[in-house]
DNA sequence: TATAACAGTATTTTT
DNA sequence: TACTGTTATA
């Protein structure tokens, strides 16, 4: 047997580890799987082991590879491993799959026949690029939509199916088999033209790229000797595919000559050490091609695995993690593990059924000054829904409340459209080829070019057999009329300019990201054009475009070397996750789903009802309610101290009101943990139940509840409901000029009459806080408060 | 070519 | 509700 070993890692790297986490950095051999619970310290591990790598001179840093779920995490685990060894390490790669893919295809691209500076194409622009094909195909009278066109190809992408390879697979048939196999084809093919990825391709590609080029392949297998993959359950096809190809053996034929390594005796490179992080329960990205077995089936794809299971966790109370056992117990067809803590029992668990998702915002709202009252930071604080829809309610009521809050996610700043327009400007600048790019800032701002200018110049590009790009060059041979033809001369003129401003070779050496930015905006005028207008809206637009400019100067700071390419790698790759600002004292609100990873002291998790949580699109869908079960315990275990679980009796869908029913999950969890502030179900019907709402603890897998004894029979908007002291409803109004002194009385739309306690603040954030006479204390901002002096 | 008005449709989650 | 796409009109 060998040493499987490490030589002395440092003891400052295992002290105070439990024994399974101190073998799990301390183990050395070709292949380690780590099952790691919720909160069990897997981050803990997996930098220790990296710090330990280094410590002991096993590796450089350059020899490692470590794969985090978001960009945030990634700087996180460098910045730790830099403390634990007490230096920054350089050369190190720890980043997300897609980014490691595109340093690659970036460094490699001219074998492949791609400009370096290719774009990425966001979910927007394949959506942009997809409606072109299913209409110039008729595609949607036979009912794929552009939406169903890119799922499937994405699927197919995931699973390394290329255009020919789905060929093979259908039988022809099948019609709308054959319509995607056409879709697929064109969208391939425009890509190729655009000389752009999208999203999938970036590791699909690599992928191809490696095993087209078994000498590139070897360089990086070569270089990189420790590959660690965090969350790992969340892996699909082409990620699996990737690691199996970093981490296999080289053979001797393909070895570089200058290869320094040891060799084994038949001249091979054996494949390096390969370290997975995961957690069965954990995995919510099975609709995105993520599949479990690459982590159920570790041990047999890579044979004499080590398996190292982390059960204790160091972050939850015990309720909670009760909680969380209880509801995730309940997927059969998963490995037993039951998560433990020595923190105690902690406090129960909070719950409370709202009459409408105002109303439970407004709960949520009060127990957050509440807290905050009790010691707990805005910033310890999150609030998790399950759609992006659920944030309309509550940020009114936040926002109404005086709470500090940032979306994490949603509609994101790269979204907007005047950011893509001026990031699009960038893409063009970057890489010509890309004609979306080019026809988006075509006539933005408003150069009077429109469809059938459009349509001529690319009609003369195909002629001469030149790019939409080169043709707009030409504009003098387009026969156009004189003004259509001078704005186009002149935005190719801009355009031009700033191409010859970034090169390489220019004399005064290339200039910064942020002053070609601030170059270009002057010259098309852009910011200008929109704060003419007067409109406020506009304003905000052009807000957004000086942000977009200071984002490109940090850049410049953090990146004194990097070029254009680099900040749109950037651009393109944020994720929601990677916006969380640990400094700033607000509370986050994202999706179940980006909470992933993330811990805070309080958490809410809002709209635990049937049809939300679980979804009711996930009712069809194979494994889709297990998977929704899995998204409720990720949220669950998110929390340390206080989890709450909050609900509403009716909810509102594209501006129809429908009652909604309390979450099968809600069932799951053990009636002692949970403290009902405002239990779900009518009266009469708690009393009858043991758990607080109708019918029994049998749980169909389908969406409906029973509905013998469900609220939806019970529940009319009367009086019973009057129980529902808080009825919240979204009303604001503009109350800018309204001047409160303590001791005023008010009355309020929603809460009633009351007494104003204090005012705090100044200008448009004076906020109230008043004593309601019904409802109790409430702290409103006063400037949009439905309120009015008695 | 640009704009306004209207009708129809869509919300699951995301790198 | 809110956004997108289509159509009518300036």
């Amino acid at each position: 047997m060998f040493n499987l070993f490490a030589p002395q890692v440092p003891s400052h790297l295992v002290d105070g580890l439990n024994p399974p986490q101190r073998e799990a950095v301390e183990y050395r051999g070709d292949a380690m799987l780590i099952i790691a619970g919720a909160g069990s310290g897997k981050t803990r591990v997996l930098t220790h082991r990296i710090a330990g790598l280094i410590a002991t001179r096993e590796a450089w840093p350059s020899q490692i590879l470590a794969i985090t779920f978001t960009n945030k995490a990634a700087a996180e685990m460098r910045e730790r491993i830099g403390q634990l060894l007490g230096e920054a390490v350089e050369g190190m790669w720890v980043s997300t799959f897609h980014s490691a893919c595109v340093r690659i295809l970036r460094r490699e691209a001219p074998r492949f026949g791609y400009p370096q500076g290719f774009t990425i194409y966001d979910a927007a622009d394949s959506k942009a690029l997809m409606k072109q094909i299913v209409k110039a195909l008729e595609a949607e009278s036979l009912g794929v939509t552009p939406a169903a066109a890119l799922n499937r190809i994405s699927g197919l992408k995931n699973e390394l199916i290329d255009p020919d390879g789905f060929a093979r697979s259908i039988d022809g048939s099948n019609p709308r088999d054959t319509l995607i196999l056409e879709i697929y084809r064109r969208y391939q093919r425009e890509l190729q033209r655009n000389k752009a990825f999208d999203f999938d391709d970036l590791i699909s590609e690599t992928v191809w790229m490696f095993r087209s080029f078994p000498e590139v392949a070897a360089l990086y297998r070569r270089r990189f000797r420790h590959v660690l993959v965090d969350e790992y359950q969340d892996t699909n096809h082409a990620q699996y595919a990737l690691i199996r190809e970093l981490t296999r053996r080289t053979e001797a034929e393909h070895v570089p000559a200058d290869t320094r390594i040891e060799l084994d005796p038949d001249g091979s490179l054996p494949p390096a050490s390969l370290t997975v992080v995961g957690d069965s329960d954990q995995s919510i990205y099975a609709f995105r091609g993520a599949d479990i077995r690459n982590i159920t089936e570790f041990e047999q794809d890579f044979p004499g695995a080590r398996v190292v299971l982390l059960e204790q966790n160091y972050r939850s109370t015990q309720n909670i993690l009760d909680a969380a056992n209880a509801v995730i117990g309940n997927n059969f067809d998963r490995r037993e593990k039951n998560l433990f803590t020595t923190a105690g029992a902690g406090a129960k668990i909070v719950g409370y059924t709202g009459f409408s998702a105002h109303d439970e915002a407004q709960f949520i709202a009060d127990q957050v000054h509440k807290l905050r009252d009790e010691g707990y930071r805005y910033g310890d604080m999150a609030v998790f829904y399950r759609t992006n829809a659920q944030t309309r309610a509550l940020e009114e009521i936040l926002i109404r409340s005086a709470v500090p809050y940032k979306l994490i996610g949603g509609t994101k700043f790269y979204e907007r459209a005047e950011v893509k327009d001026i990031v699009a400007y960038l893409l063009t600048i970057a890489n010509p080829a890309d004609e979306l790019s080019v026809r988006r800032i075509i006539n933005s701002p408003k150069r009077s070019i429109g469809p059938a200018t459009e349509t001529a110049i690319s009609n003369f590009a195909r002629e001469n057999d030149i790019t939409f790009r080169e043709a707009m060059g030409r504009a003098g041979e387009l026969g156009l009329g004189p003004k259509v033809t001078r704005a186009i001369a002149e935005l190719a003129e801009i355009l031009d300019r700033a191409e010859a401003s970034i090169d390489p070779n220019r004399s005064q050496g290339p200039v910064a990201v942020s002053q070609l930015l601030i170059n270009l905006l002057q010259d098309i005028g852009y910011v200008d054009k929109l704060r003419a207008t007067g409109n406020p809206q506009d304003e905000a637009r052009a807000e957004n475009v000086e942000e977009l400019v200071s984002v490109a100067k940090e850049f410049d700071k953090q990146h004194p070397d990097g070029i254009l390419v680099d900040f749109l790698t950037e651009v393109a790759l944020v994720a929601a996750a990677d916006e969380i600002d640990d400094e700033s004292g607000v509370v986050s609100l994202m999706t179940l789903h980006t909470a992933k990873g993330l811990e805070f002291d309080v958490v809410f998790i809002t709209g635990v009802e049937e049809q939300l949580l679980p979804h009711r699109m996930s009712a069809d869908e194979p494994g889709g309610l297990a998977e929704e079960r899995r998204l409720f315990y990720v949220g669950i275990t998110r929390a340390r101290k206080l989890l709450h679980l909050t609900l509403a009796m009716q909810r509102t869908t594209f501006g129809e009101s429908a009652p909604s029913l309390p979450s099968r999950f809600l069932q799951e969890v053990p009636d002692a943990l949970i403290d009902w502030r405002q239990p779900p179900g009518m009266p009469q019907t708690r009393q009858l139940g043991s758990s607080g709402f109708g019918g029994s603890a049998r749980t169909r897998e389908s969406a409906q509840m029973p509905a013998g004894r469900g609220l939806k029979g019970t529940f009319k908007p009367t009086r019973e409901n009057q129980r529902f002291t808080n009825r919240v409803t979204g009303a604001v109004r503009d109350n800018s000029a309204l001047e409160l002194a303590t001791g005023d009385r008010v009355k309020h739309t929603d809460f009633g009459e009351g007494t104003v306690r204090a005012v705090l603040g100044a200008g448009a954030k004076r906020i109230a806080e008043i004593d309601f006479d019904e409802v109790g204390r409430k702290k409103l901002l006063i400037k949009i408060a439905p309120i009015e002096k008695l």
